[in-house]
DNA sequence: TTTGGCTGTTTTGTATTCATAATTCACTTT
DNA sequence: AAAGTGAATTATGAATACAAAACAGCCAAA
């Protein structure tokens, strides 16, 4: 969305809280300390508040007027609201990437697959989903759509703080690496549909896995 | 996205700068006016600088650092990048609605589809548009999904300025109300699928028209 | 005539200050 | 002990000031 803003204050103070909340330094439901950050950080309040602007935008807070900023709570409605809406998006960016996939960029997605199958079967689970992001970004970048990409990218920031390690399952891995072996079937078949559908059949089972883990909020408690 | 910042001087100054884009008051590719605004708006720099970050988050202006803000062009790739993206929202949105919509909600769009249609006898376009954003409208409410609404929204917002009375065809307009008379039996029926088909096919339809009209930036002038 | 350098002006990004709203604390009343 | 009130403190939103970057204009040199 927002176009070359890596040299501005707001936009780094934008990344490094963004960074916080994923990382549990700032916790969901919790008040923006505005002025502890503006100290943490070096800075003034104004770029600061330019970064709320940015990350309310992005829904990783909410802006309170007169009352601050709070970080958004994830809740399991939400959760599922969103998974909804990238299951679309990525079916899409599927649908896409077969039309106008390249042969070399398909080479790489299987290199990056090989790579993501070595971290499995050595069940070094970080690195296996490192490689597992690497790969839906190159298929959403083979989409030739930026539109596509930026607005999958803002829904991603929101569910970046999801540990899928805390309540992963064998049986879910399992699933996880046939539905990968099956998207690279597709990419060399150019079954754009068949690609679609596995992608929003991938992002249903991961919701499942994402429900299960400890960051989400019940409903009830969230509307406290 | 943003909650609750109707109050605020910001958002006032980011609704108002939206307007003025999709008025043709504030060209596309200009220069954001920061000085001329704030005597305009009669307000100071700082919120006015915060309504930017909130207007390049929606994709209506880009931020070029140390050489201000300036009026996103909408070009035709990105116009087609945006229908498509939309396209695949608003097809979930139909395959939603049918799950969830009540009698009621049905009944709702049943009478804003026969308030639109007799604008269409009588050719009056501008609150044709209207009750067709309205439907539309009725129809991503009854999906359930505030994620999808929003993000659906602030695309919308990216295109709002495109005029498509300027190149209607009567075959285009005829094709409209067939689909949206398609619509009012998929939710009669219930028939998730179908609305969304009909729905992608749609905003197919709408792309044809917008790409005619007169605000669209050929991708070879936008790149100088 | 064109190009490059310099100077002054304007714009941009950020820091600081000011005014207002909200919260907290202490004291009094019930 | 609980509730209410007022004052003090803190936080928030916006205005203003400052420093740096960019731009425009002018003049001299090639």
């Amino acid at each position: 969305m927002i176009k070359i803003q890596q040299n501005t204050l707001y936009g780094e103070a934008a990344a490094r809280i963004r960074d916080m909340i994923n990382e549990g330094l700032l916790l969901p439901g919790t008040r923006i300390p505005e002025k502890r950050l503006c100290e943490q950080f070096g800075i003034s309040r104004t770029p600061l508040r330019e970064a709320l602007k940015v990350l309310a935008s992005e829904g990783m807070v909410e802006l309170l007027p007169n009352r601050g900023a709070r970080v958004m709570r994830l809740t399991r409605q939400m959760l599922e609201e969103t998974y909804s809406v990238m299951g679309a998006l990525e079916g899409l960016s599927g649908e896409l990437a077969c039309r106008h996939i390249t042969e070399e960029e398909i080479a790489d997605i299987q290199a990056l697959h090989y790579q993501m199958m070595a971290y499995y079967k050595r069940k070094e689970i970080r690195p296996y989903f490192e490689f597992n992001q690497r790969i839906h970004d190159a298929i959403m970048l083979a989409s030739r759509n930026e539109v596509l990409r930026e607005t999958h990218s803002s829904l991603n920031h929101r569910i970046q703080r999801v540990r899928y390690s805390t309540s992963m399952t064998d049986e879910y891995w399992k699933q996880a690496v046939a539905d990968h072996e099956a998207m690279i079937d597709c990419l060399l078949d150019r079954d754009g549909e068949r690609l679609g559908n596995i992608l929003r059949e991938h992002l249903r089972h991961k919701l499942v896995v994402a429900a299960a883990s400890g960051v989400i909020d019940d409903d009830l408690a969230a509307s406290s």
